[in-house]
DNA sequence: ATTTAAATTTAGATTTGTCTAAATTTATTT
DNA sequence: AAATAAATTTAGACAAATCTAAATTTAAAT
């Protein structure tokens, strides 16, 4: 079956959302989506027809297998472009995912193994997260919230917690990138903020906020 | 400015429509882009307003310079992405077209830019027509239709008049290839039928329709 | 166990792009 | 130059995706 944009996009929020913590609701999807209510309700009446959601008015919701299916093919297709972007086309890690967004609903599956094969089948996107195979398969994640990762223990970050705008400039203004090492110096009860040491450079202190939004792989 | 997808459309539409023949026709247009002629004059009137078309009612319409340099824009990104496409994916030339029409409509002037890049600038696209660089500008085609090359002059295929798959089945079917070489040997007055030689292969002869589809250049 | 608040859904409107059928304008014929 | 044909435009309808405001359902609080 082919979906529209706005449908992939919804499946694509729903998959994202379920993945931490079971069913999704019908407020939490319209804030991540930046719509309102009554369009999201609108929008699970359509998916539901297809298949794509278990879905009972006034409950949750959540995808289906045949709606899962779907997403981590969406997901694939986003992750394979900001793997070429960044790695082909010298696009910065920051800046790939609002063209992403736009590529992965381009409609070939050729296209997507082509590139697939091109880029020599990568498992991992520049932000880290794993790339689903044709089959929707991938490698686990295997890392921990920069929140959990035990005093001065080594690590190397991996992942962002989004990719909105604002955490990104904030990230490039302390300088954080995804690939440096990391070790956490200190912890402090009364904010829960946190002194980190990146690479070499001078420690400095970031907020719990922040920290929550960091995901690093402990080597 | 920025414009829809369909906007797009029909602007590269009556680009390629006017390149041979000043003005377009409503019922040219809506042939050339499978609509109706009603809804092409829906489009017209929003296209005038956006001062994208030199438009008066009932008597044909072109392009303004602004609509020129958007049309030009949308011809670049085509024949960049059909570049990509079979020279780094391993597409046939043959098989490009529609994802190109896809990927033409991807917004990021940056994307383009580093794709060109990439790419190493390159000024024609697997079908042999030129690639308009970011002025717009773009080599001339100096290209001749195969009806009008001169008996036993060698020249080489360099495009094909339509992406239509009719005409693709056709060429594959009879062999017939972007950059093979080729010389008339005959033209009949009956039909306007031409007896061809491609490359060091037996010759064989294909109708004016088919002739009349083909740009050579003469070497 | 009611009442109140919050979340969700319905009803009805809007925008974009399309369509059919009817009306209008221009071009062609005799 | 009037009559007919062809091309084009208008009028009105429709589907997709969205919205606001009102109604309904569920959850929370006394």
């Amino acid at each position: 079956m082919n979906f529209s944009t706005s449908e992939e996009n919804y499946i694509k929020a729903i998959y994202h959302l379920q993945q931490s913590g079971g069913t999704v609701t019908t407020n939490e999807l319209a804030a991540h989506i930046n719509t309102r209510a009554a369009s999201v309700t609108d929008m699970l009446k359509k998916l539901k027809v297809k298949d794509i959601l278990l879905y009972e008015k006034y409950h949750g919701f959540q995808l289906s297998p045949k709606g899962k299916k779907v997403a981590l093919g969406i997901v694939r297709k986003h992750r394979l472009w900001e793997f070429f972007l960044v790695n082909n086309l010298n696009f910065g890690w920051d800046e790939v995912h609002e063209i992403a967004e736009e590529l992965e609903h381009i409609n070939s599956i050729t296209l997507i193994e082509k590139l697939d094969a091109y880029l020599d089948y990568p498992k991992f996107d520049p932000h880290g997260d794993p790339i689903p195979d044709v089959n929707g398969k991938m490698e686990p994640t295997r890392q921990v919230n920069l929140i959990d990762l035990a005093l001065h223990k080594s690590a190397r970050i991996s992942a962002v917690g989004s990719q909105s705008s604002e955490l990104l400039e904030l990230l490039s203004h302390k300088g954080i990138l995804i690939g440096s090492n990391i070790e956490v110096l200190q912890k402090f009860a009364f904010d829960h903020s946190i002194e980190i040491k990146i690479d070499e450079n001078p420690s400095f202190s970031i907020s719990q906020q922040l920290a929550q939004s960091l995901f690093v792989k402990p080597i």
